[in-house]
DNA sequence: TCTGGGGTCCTAGGACCC
DNA sequence: TCTGGGGTCCTAGGACCC
């Protein structure tokens, strides 16, 4: 049996645990430059807020005080999303951290009687130890547990147990198929035309047409609802991610260059430091550039460009070099651009990097000299905020109207 | 006027190999 | 005029998740 432990309206649920007179009350917590709706209470889904919707569309409401709308404070979320898993931790033989607000319980070796008094206590641990609420759903797929989970919300259980794929059946015929994990607005769309409406319908396709209409993640899912354990999570079982990005909306459409080339060179720093971190090495960066994709008038463009290292590496000046040449190469002219980001990948662990054939003696130290310089700005730059020590092309006059924490770094000359 | 960010996986098509 | 078959690898794009 698997169980999916997944936290309620996770950051609103974060925010309350700092301030009390937010319960009861619809709040919602925004994204990045207070654009579109990331979280909501569920008095907040009750009034009719939709998740992703823009925040402008429910300004007069928020202004009205009917609802309550909150910045996002990331680096509480991943403190307690922390403390949540090593809950988690205590009750499961393997856990499999899914997302910030979920994880996966492989309840191997532990006898089926015991799962909901398990679960109660995860769910007790959670609320008395964090005022985090947790709901978990036991099952034979992970599939099936998240219908469990998703079905315990609705009904305002905080444990449910399912131990026969057919004992779902009549929850699968009140879900939309969009609710199923694997299936989105594209591919409902799609079994839409073909009569599929609820889960239901689609367990009761058969195999053939499913694999053949949506491929093998189709037909994992398919045999997922029948009770088959298909799905595989072979990225969350490794300590290193096959990727880090950071981007970021600009709050503005900008057609300055050097203003775009520092934002670069801050991403491509704080990618070093996540990689770093992690313990490994890239051997590819890439660099975009997006225009506003709500002004469509002048069409848009999504320039990309990415460079192969001879070595993996994870030294911040080598990479900061490569995505300002990469930049150099893609930007275009007069083109206002609303997005920027950069993204490491083929990540390998750092220990295992052999020097090059070519890499003579000077190198060998010099890269050697340069981890240790690395290390010694990470040690220094710790923790959250603004960094301590950064390279001159991180720096920018920031500009008008923006604030994301990175432009208050340059205020005046003299600095 | 105002619309997020960070990830993973699969597929189709082209290049290349013998 | 006629011009093979089977395999791997890489990449771009599309889909999904929270």
């Amino acid at each position: 049996m698997v169980g999916l432990a997944d936290c309620n309206n996770f950051f609103v649920s974060c925010e309350r645990t700092l301030n009390p007179d937010l319960e009861n009350r619809a709040v919602v917590v925004l994204s990045n430059n207070d654009g579109c709706v990331v979280a909501r209470s569920n008095e907040a889904k009750r009034a009719g807020i939709k998740m992703g919707q823009p925040a402008f569309q429910i300004k007069d409401r928020i202004r009205s005080g009917e609802i309550i709308a909150l910045s996002g404070n990331h680096l509480l979320y991943r403190e307690i999303s922390i403390k949540v898993h090593d809950i988690f931790r205590r009750y499961a033989p393997k856990t499999l951290d899914y997302s910030v607000d979920e994880a996966f319980l492989i309840m191997d070796g532990i006898p089926d009687s015991q799962l909901r008094n398990i679960g109660e206590a995860i769910s007790a641990n959670c609320w008395d130890e964090l005022h985090i609420p947790v709901t978990i759903g036991f099952a034979q797929s992970k599939t099936l547990a998240k219908i469990v989970s998703e079905s315990c919300k609705k009904r305002g259980k905080r444990v449910g147990v399912l131990f026969d794929a057919k004992e779902a059946y009549p929850v699968m015929k009140k879900m939309s198929i969009s609710d199923l994990w694997g299936i989105g607005r594209r591919l409902s769309k799609r079994l839409y035309t073909s009569g599929i409406y609820t889960i239901a319908d689609f367990a009761d396709k058969e195999l053939g047409w499913i694999r053949a209409t949506l491929g093998i993640n189709g037909e994992r899912s398919w045999r997922e609802l029948h009770g088959e354990h298909c799905i595989e999570l072979s990225h969350v079982q490794s300590s290193l991610q096959d990727s880090v990005s950071e981007s970021r909306t600009f709050p503005e459409d900008v057609d300055d260059f050097d203003y775009i080339r520092a934002r670069i060179a801050i991403y491509a720093a704080d990618c070093c430091k996540k990689l770093r971190a992690m313990g490994g090495e890239c051997k590819t960066i890439g660099v975009m550039l997006q225009t506003n994709r709500f002004h469509t008038e002048r069409g848009i463009a999504r320039p990309v460009g990415s460079i192969n290292f001879d070595e993996p590496t994870s030294d911040t000046v080598q990479i900061c070099n490569a995505a300002i040449s990469i930049l150099n190469s893609i930007f275009i002219q007069d083109i206002p651009f609303k997005r920027a980001g950069v993204w490491l990948s083929e990540i390998v662990p750092a220990k295992s990097v052999v020097p090059s054939l070519f890499d003579f003696q000077d190198s060998v130290k010099d890269k050697a000299v340069r981890s240790h310089l690395m290390k010694a700005i990470d040690s220094i730059n710790l923790g959250p905020g603004l960094p301590v020590i950064k390279l001159a092309s991180q720096i920018t006059q920031g500009h008008p109207g923006h604030n994301d924490g990175y432009s208050s770094s340059f205020q005046a000359p003299h600095k």
